[in-house]
DNA sequence: TCTAATGTGTGAAATAAATCACAGATGTAA
DNA sequence: TTACATCTGTGATTTATTTCACACATTAGA
């Protein structure tokens, strides 16, 4: 498959709203209602599970379960793949402990920090380990994503130690832009630029 | 000006760059290594600039102080627009005591929770309210963007009382995909739509 | 004061993405 | 059972974005 980034964002999206849609018991969708929902075009939506090779019933739209299961299986969602987040202070511990990672593909197997202090005090349900365990963790479980939430000047040290340990992909929460090589998975989720992002619209919108 | 998403999203994340080489006191910066730090070509990074109106300098690249302070006037990061946080949990707290937003153009100056509980329990610099008092502190405080950190099945509710209130802006964590009039500006930060994207690249590139 | 090297600036070309348009298909209502 | 309304599926078209290519500085070094 060789789908762009912008038709996977949207598919990915589309995943989420039927899974609102399956726990609110309902059956069928159309691409208009998922186009308002995604805010975007019936059409660009059509031609997103078109190039899925996916299929929808005439009149009706797609069908909300088959569909939701077909993407879950295209897109591997069911393979819980592991994670473990380097980093936790307050928004570190905040995505260890969030559940709702289970249902995404990702299942968070460890954490870890610099300051033994830290990793002693914290209350988690999830193991905890210093630094010098992480190339043993992530090679010896087979760790496939690294979730950085360190301060933004050791984020680039700490990406270069995730990919020495044979890490496929990395989250970077911090506002460090990280440079990594190509055939590395890598999404800034940097909130500063988000704001910053948000600011630019305000004054090209309004 | 109208400027492309995509522009606006590089643009802002050049920002971010420049402020770490201010910081290591780099005086001029190439084209090719703002590519490389933010993962794209040069040439685009040049069509950026120049799409600002904005000039460099030959064989010496972009003066890092001049163009980052450009950069602020032309996004008007320096004018500190006014932010407020819905739902004071993990990860809304979290984003309460961030200090570092109020560098990129918003500065959070409410908390807002449903739980009177939660609200006396609350440790923060910054002033929290119940729901009822959230049209007042908007409206009375000319506040432009919400951050919505409740559980999904809120969101929606929680962003229609900010868009009755006159909120211009909605930073939306949860993973509901929420429903907003056009002239909204609108980003949805869903971590879980994160995580089913890393996990559908995993798919596509290896 | 040459010369070579390096990096910008920007129309033009190529590529990618979104939108359109309309032919099916099928459910619905009379 | 007929006519109509509605929603999909997808080539064709349009629009947007990226990439290219190269003229034009300017600096550094010989
Ligand atoms: N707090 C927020 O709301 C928020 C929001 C968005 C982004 N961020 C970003 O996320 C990152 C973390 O933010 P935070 O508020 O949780 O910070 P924090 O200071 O509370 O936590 C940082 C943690 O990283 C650990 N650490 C530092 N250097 C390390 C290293 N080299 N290796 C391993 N661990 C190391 C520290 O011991 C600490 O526990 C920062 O980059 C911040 O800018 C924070
Ligand atoms: N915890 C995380 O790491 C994390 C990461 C990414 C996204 N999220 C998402 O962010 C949101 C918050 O997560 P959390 O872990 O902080 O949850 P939480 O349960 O700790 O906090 C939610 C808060 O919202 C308040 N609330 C609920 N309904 C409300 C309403 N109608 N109006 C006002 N306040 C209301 C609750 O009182 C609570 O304080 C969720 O949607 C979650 O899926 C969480």
């Amino acid at each position: 498959m060789d789908l762009s980034n912008n038709t996977i964002e949207r598919i990915t999206k589309i995943y989420g709203y039927l899974d609102a849609l399956e726990e609110r018991g309902v059956d069928f969708v159309s691409s208009k209602e998922l186009a308002e929902a995604l805010g975007t075009t019936d059409h660009t939506i059509r031609k997103d599970i078109s190039l899925l090779g996916m299929t929808g019933y005439t009149r009706k739209g797609y069908s909300v379960r088959f569909f939701k299961k077909e993407l879950a299986k295209k897109l591997e969602l069911n393979k819980k793949r592991k994670a473990c987040i380097i980093g936790l202070g307050r928004l570190g511990t905040a995505l260890l402990d969030y559940e709702r990672a289970k249902e995404d593909g990702f299942e968070v197997v460890a954490g870890f920090d610099c300051s033994i202090n830290k990793l002693e005090r914290i209350r988690t349900h999830i193991e905890v380990f210093p630094m010098s365990e992480l190339e043993n963790i992530i090679k010896g479980r087979s760790v496939d994503l690294g979730i950085i939430t360190v301060p933004a000047k050791s984020a680039q040290q700490v990406a270069d130690q995730l990919i020495e340990a044979g890490i496929k992909g990395i989250l970077n929460f911090s506002p460090a832009k990280i440079v990594v090589p190509k055939n590395i998975i890598y999404l800034d989720m940097d909130f500063t630029n988000a704001l910053r992002f948000v600011a630019a619209k305000f004054i090209t919108k309004q």
